[in-house]
DNA sequence: ATCTTTTATCGTATATTTGCGATATAAGAT
DNA sequence: ATCTTATATCGCAAATATACGATAAAAGAT
């Protein structure tokens, strides 16, 4: 019985494992890295980076999206995809707020 | 045809993928926060704050120390669970190189 | 109009994750 | 020695994720 108890956790904390999920490949992790270092990129030059079909290269890219990690706009016949820096931002912010809770902690743990 | 194709990637590529899946679930950023704020903290004690069996809780548990975020030690009949202070730093730098390319990038933007 | 290029989507096979009850294990209490 | 308490692990069912080939869709080229 798998029965999805995501829901009953907060938003936030269902936010935040959602931003971890979309980074948590691999591949998707390549992807970002090519999009961090050209800035834009259309799909076929990241299908020519990465060891996979170009369906699953679709596939990640549209994970990515749906996660709000990406944008992608048309440009003719091809998609041409970016970084969406501000939810990026979003996610690192609240990301470091559970950090820096951690970090106050630091001198007291022991286990 | 699910192969693994995931040893094709770097090594890095990898470790940040496997840090992020270990955050990619709501119990687990739930997991997490309890940490931080008592410091320390007894299985129990995790399993009577979320809405999961204990045999559940006991696995997510697993995930995390397998991943290296949490440390546990037993304390009698108890297991006592803290956070891995060193390996989530490393990760958050690496997290941050990452995420400081994407800053440089961010004026010119555009797609 | 047809062909080519580029990307998205569908269908499907397999692998992994999630969740729980039942059971094992280990230590303290009686 | 037995009982209780606290956790971990096993076994299983259901849900998701991963990957690819085949095919659809959409735009530019001939």
């Amino acid at each position: 019985m798998a029965m999805h108890k995501k829901e009953e956790f907060t938003q936030k904390e269902q936010d935040l494992a959602n931003f971890a999920k979309a980074m948590a490949h691999p591949a998707r992790i390549a992807i970002l890295k090519v999009l961090a270092q050209r800035n834009e990129c259309v799909c076929g030059e990241i299908v020519d980076l990465l060891p996979l079909a170009q369906s699953t290269v679709s596939q990640h890219l549209k994970e990515l999206k749906t996660a709000g990690l990406i944008t992608g706009s048309i440009d003719g016949p091809r998609s041409c995809y970016c970084i969406n820096w501000k939810a990026f931002e979003k996610y690192n912010s609240e990301f470091n707020f559970l950090f820096a809770k951690l970090k106050v902690k630091n001198e007291k743990a022991s286990c």
